[in-house]
RNA sequence: GCGCUCGUAGCUCAGCUGGAUAGAGCGCCGGACUUCGAAUCCGUAGGUCGAAGGUUCGAAUCCUUCCGGGCGCACCA
């Protein structure tokens, strides 16, 4: 809504800068497109436009051009309500706030929940792959920022009206997956999860790591593996049965470690099944002639076009690789479900294997090969270092989640609000689960992160417990309000009492949210709706703390207030939906 | 060596298509609870935006070079 005001404004402002330019030319001039900028102080006014470069051109000082373009825009007669001021070189805004609030509190009144949303992607079908875990072993803090990301860049792409078909490739195959069968064999003694307790994909991450150290001791560890792999591939019945038993282990642990981490999908593929797709595509390729053959008869393509060097993707056996699978999986599942765009959720490491993947899509001649996109992110670092599991110091995604949740059920023991959540163990994982997200989400995705556990456990300042807070103490407030206030709901909202600096920015941050929604969704990035939401609850926060609601001065002043807390409660709730936080009415 | 990427306060991060005095959180120090939830709020200190050139009326932002960190450059996945 925010952008509309400001569209009118560019546009009234350019159309008499043209006027006023053809007056001192006697001719029709191009001018370049007018900025619009937010000032750095409440008193500058909310809008400006600065004039530099109109100023050069028509030989008058900024300052002087700013005036008289004022003395001009106020003449016009169905200009925008609002008042202009000369701030320097800048022409300024003041924008009609309380026209602001008024459409605002229609409009959230009718959309609710569906505020910020928008069609502009509603013709958009978009295939979103991410998590993607080996069954080998648990979760670990770097699958959760894969997660996140997955699940917020969906939602984020809903909200833009997008029909979103999350995906996940189990990779449940190979030699690394053999190695926990391996040791299991070797030393598991029939062990399972309800024999030992252990949930199933820490048992059998359990036997990777027992196999590392086998193989330390063993140097035909890793030939066995390999003759495991191959026996696997042979269908061996023994090999098959173990696989998926472990497998059946690891995937009932994943699934138990997603749903309580509020991650989902709408299709499971799994390597096991996918690992043969792409050597056809592969073989038509070089009949194509967009590939070739060497002389020992491997498949290759010739990268120079893209400036890279040569990539194989056929072995001289006729075997597949990891390129190979992924271009058979990728044509297959624009097969499955045909989309407009494919989004691999995956870390930055792999930033090559998906240049040169999209390549050859391209010359195998899917022009849908232009719509997949690698949203990759970067790495997750400890503060004294890279995540490293052969010394121990990978963050398991299981005990972090438990970490934090008794944390949080220990803040609320001490602040002795048991009473106040119906469910400690359930508000307890919301919170949890809301610092988590936010603390993740909040970093630009392509850059590299540090996960600080002692302060991502902390629940003050800048994170998603702070962002909770703020929803319960309105909520709480409402509440109070619905049922202690009766004559004063039956007021109407009057914005003109909403007159405080704090009010003005609070409406306006209010009115910018729809375009947050459509910039994160553009770029793929939901830092920018945390930064969105930080901003906003530190303003509500800051408002709230001064100024009374309930007890203002009138009652037409509480029932304009109230509007503006319950407008804000609204916004805060539907953003939280895109970044993973759980909203609490009481915490 | 080549390619990609990142260098902003002690630490972790923002900074929109170049624009007004570069912002937060944490930490430090100091304030604010008989009043709507103090998981809160307010204030002080802390920066030659890695360095040097260049483009521009104007650069943290764009270009070049250099320095420093990360990640790739497998007939592993």
């Amino acid at each position: 809504m925010l952008d509309a005001v400001r569209e009118t404004w560019k546009s009234l402002i350019e159309e008499q800068l043209a006027l006023y330019a053809k007056e001192v030319f006697g001719t029709d001039v191009q001018l370049p497109p007018l900025a619009v900028q937010t000032p750095p102080k409440p008193e500058l006014g909310d809008l400006a436009f600065p004039l530099f470069a109109y100023a050069k051109m028509l030989r008058t000082a900024p300052p002087m051009l700013a005036s008289s373009l004022k003395t001009r825009l106020e003449k016009v007669e169905d200009r925008p309500l609002g008042d202009l001021l000369v701030a320097g070189p800048y022409l300024n805004v003041r924008i009609d706030t309380a026209a602001l609030a008024t459409a605002l509190s229609v409009q959230l009144s009718e959309q609710k929940e569906l505020y910020g949303t928008n069609k502009s992607m509603a013709e958009k079908r978009v295939t979103i792959e991410f998590s993607c875990p080996n069954t080998n072993k648990p979760l670990h803090l770097g699958h959760m920022r894969n997660d996140s990301l997955g699940e917020s860049v969906a939602a984020i792409l809903k909200a833009n009206g997008a029909t979103v078909r999350k995906v996940n490739l189990i990779n449940n195959r190979g030699v690394h997956i053999c190695k926990s069968m391996l040791a299991y064999q070797k030393f598991g003694n029939g062990e399972t999860p309800q024999s030992s307790g252990i949930k199933g994909d820490h048992l059998v991450g359990k036997y990777y790591v027992m196999f590392a150290q086998w193989a330390k001791e063993d140097p035909t560890a890793e030939d066995q593996a390999q003759e495991m792999l191959r026996q696997w591939e042979a269908g061996n019945e023994q090999v098959i049965e173990l696989w998926k038993l472990m497998n059946g282990w690891t995937l009932d642990g994943l699934h138990e470690s997603y749903q309580k981490m509020g991650i989902s999908f709408d299709a499971y593929y799994y390597e096991s099944e996918t690992y043969k797709y792409g050597k056809d595509e592969i073989l038509k390729g070089l009949e194509q002639g967009v590939f070739y053959r060497e002389e020992d008869g491997s498949v290759w393509v010739d990268l120079e076009p893209i400036k890279l060097d040569k990539k194989v993707l056929l072995r001289k056996d006729g075997t597949s690789l990891y390129m190979t699978q992924d271009v058979g999986t990728a044509i297959m599942r624009h097969k499955d479900w045909p989309f407009d765009s494919l989004i691999y959720v995956v870390a930055s490491e792999q930033q090559y294997h998906f240049r040169v993947l999209f390549y050859v899509l391209d010359r195998l001649g899917y022009d849908w090969a232009k719509d997949l996109h690698h949203l990759s992110y970067g790495m997750v670092n400890l503060p004294d270092g890279k995540m490293k599991s052969r010394e121990g110091t990978v963050v398991d995604a299981d005990e972090l989640v438990d970490t934090l949740t008794s944390l949080a059920r220990k803040e609320i023991e001490a602040k002795e609000r048991e009473a106040l959540v119906d469910d400690i163990e359930k508000t307890s994982q919301s919170i949890a689960l809301g610092a988590l997200n936010y603390y993740l989400l909040q970093v630009t995705p392509t850059k590299d992160m540090i996960f600080n556990p002692a302060e991502s456990i902390s629940f003050n300042g800048n994170t998603g417990p702070y962002l909770q807070y703020m929803g319960a103490r309105i909520s709480s407030m409402l509440r109070k309000y619905e049922s202690e206030y009766a004559d004063i709901q039956k007021l109407g909202f009057d914005s003109s009492l909403l007159t405080l600096s704090d009010e003005r920015e609070l409406i306006k941050q209010i009115a910018l949210y729809p375009e947050v929604v459509r910039k994160a969704g553009a770029s793929y990035d939901p830092s920018l709706l945390c930064s969105y939401l930080y901003d906003l609850s530190k303003l509500f926060s800051r408002w709230y703390h001064d100024n009374p609601v309930l007890k203002a001065a009138t009652p037409d002043l509480v029932r304009s207030r109230i509007e503006l807390a319950t407008m804000v409660l609204q916004v805060l709730k539907n953003a939280f939906g895109l970044v993973g936080i759980p909203f609490l009415a009481s915490m």
